[in-house]
DNA sequence: ACGCCGTATGGTACCGCTACCATTTAGGTC
DNA sequence: GACCTAAATGGTAGCGGTACCATACGGCGT
């Protein structure tokens, strides 16, 4: 033999992993590594006897497939990435609850960023998640036109937004009108005979929409301008409890207040409380979003509900479907949502 | 030349995402792919010319790095896996939120998966996980032994349990005993005057824990059993309300109850309200978790503190360092917990 | 006997990046 | 000028899988 053509034996040392590979399980099995890798993926390509004995070797070497080679061979990362402004306390958990549990029966993992409400912080997100390939992008919320926006059309990834509706989607969509719920906030509680308004909301542009749908509602109708108390970050109990001693500062005669979430909701109505004022009798006190324990509460909160764990579902479905090269029709859902009469209102 | 040679013009086609790659950001900068890379992850190594170009050419393309190619080269995913038992108005988030935070403040991306509460799940999860050879797992509770636990060692991924203590961690620990809360809420209600004792507590091996040393101290001390409820995966406020029922029903004459989440316990004290039983004066009702919004409300719910975000912030932080090929030491910290004194006790 | 087809398996060349080593060049020492 | 060193750049060979194409083989129709 030839010395030269001799590979130097202990090479092989730095590079790598250590980890077993697909390589180690075919050897033991007696298979070529590709029908190895047939025998995971698609079993109904190989015979009864090969897919055994590639089992087996799992088995006894403990082989877990890379996933990050797969993807890089495949195209296909199985990862998908889902942002929300927030995570503690929020209402978006329970979407993102069911999104992680729909993906991951299918084999996907999810990959969570948040964004604290900040666009900025969201295109950096992207920007990092993109890098990823995954294999679908679930949005809380229009992605407003910026580079984000730009990268992520280039990207080819899909992409679904959620929690609004838009004409001008960038791919897909599930959602709900916010400037429904306002009118139809306002609505029920002047059908309900209420007339001077306030609205308790956070630095938020969707709360922004709902409460000015609200206030234009009211004024058509002929009741004054609502008082607006905008908390800014302070998306607490106590943000709400503050609010509302604002707003009973300043529009004492106030009937009804409609707050761009529970929590600063069950803050309104703690004040309210804590002031000796009846709800619902002089004031009617209405959140957004249903987060799960209010119809348990004593009083319990009148509310929108939202139907977030459905948003998550079929996100997942419309993301694996076309993750895996299908397409999806139609990609724009509303699944509308509820106003929930409860003891506030 | 030798048409044998000529590689077939129009080859290249199927394979391949189509994506902008460092080759063509290398090509358009007039300069080796690997310079290229250099430039982007360590330009300390390169001149301030080729520095430059290569960034027009980044920015000229919009190349966005593909990590797991990256990943595969350098065994290095730049991700971290969670695992928290549930989301959804969960005491974990807080820990997860400071957790990836962090994380992504270094570069790292956080994965998450969802146990409910159930070992076996935990189990397929820690599996899937490993696959994507993440550069760290951050665990909620001990893993107990078992096939995961092997495969974990196995894996050689560092590893970082949380939420509790033990002496035979896998890897790194943050955490905090259960024991010692069960001790000190048993010793605090009875410095208090109270006697009469009973417990609410979910399905959790941990709540078990607790339970179990608080049960001990207080028969210890001289007072009866403790009666315990057990709300199985009712994890809600309607859950601790029944649980409270229970209560009133089977020892009216209890003095105060001691809960495995604020959840339940504000279930407790809605039940015992609704019921026209005074809180303290005839019962007192502590929580465990102490969620954010808690201390703003009327009344103001007593519980046990634990540090959940700067859980988040430390695990960051030895995650990484592991990541990066550093030791963590000690790689055992215990952050303790506060009784938190307020309005129910 | 021959060609044809479908099934089971294998060989090879990548996916897009980085580790490792080699090479070039500029600058300093003797 | 020979020699050495450090800084800047490039070539090559993978990382661990899978896409694509080639091959082997048994059964079948004619």
């Amino acid at each position: 033999m030839d010395p030269m053509n001799e590979r130097p034996p202990s090479r092989r040392s730095r590079r790598g992993s250590g980890a077993i590979t697909l390589r180690d399980v075919a050897k033991l099995a007696g298979v070529a590594p590709i029908t190895a890798s047939r025998a995971l993926n698609t079993p109904t390509q190989v015979s009864q006897t090969v897919q055994q004995k590639v089992l087996d070797a799992v088995q006894r070497t403990g082989y877990v497939p890379n996933r990050m080679a797969g993807g890089l061979a495949s195209s296909r990362s199985r990862l998908i990435a889902a942002i929300v402004p927030s995570t503690v306390m929020s209402v978006f958990m329970e979407t993102i609850e069911s999104l992680n549990h729909n993906l991951f029966e299918a084999g996907y993992q999810l990959m969570l960023g948040q964004s604290d409400y900040s666009v900025a912080h969201e295109e950096l997100l992207l920007e990092a998640v993109i890098g990823r390939r995954p294999d679908g992008i679930f949005l809380t919320g229009i992605l407003p036109p910026g580079r984000a926006r730009t990268r992520l059309l280039a990207s080819g990834i899909p992409v679904l937004e959620t929690w609004d509706l838009t004409p001008t989607p960038i791919d897909m969509l599930i959602g709900f009108s916010h400037l429904d719920i306002g009118r139809a906030v306002a609505s029920f509680l002047m059908d309900k005979g209420r007339r001077r308004f306030a609205l308790i909301r956070a630095e938020d542009e969707r709360a922004g929409r709902r409460a000015t749908a609200f206030a234009e509602a009211v004024s058509q109708r002929g009741c004054g301008a609502a008082l607006v108390v905008n908390v800014g970050d302070a998306r607490t109990l106590k943000g709400g409890r503050e609010a509302m001693a604002a707003v009973l500062r300043q529009a004492p005669e106030t009937d009804a207040v409609f707050c761009s979430s529970d929590l600063l909701a069950l803050g309104a109505m703690t004040e309210a409380r804590a002031q000796g004022i009846a709800i619902p009798q002089r004031i009617a006190v209405m959140g957004f979003g249903d987060v799960p324990f209010l119809a348990d509460m004593v009083p319990a909160l009148s509310t929108v509900r939202i139907n977030g764990a459905e948003m998550g579902r079929q996100g997942a479905r419309f993301l694996i479907e076309r993750a895996e090269g299908r397409s999806v029709n139609p990609g724009m859902v509303d699944v509308g949502f509820t106003i929930v009469d409860r003891d506030t209102t």
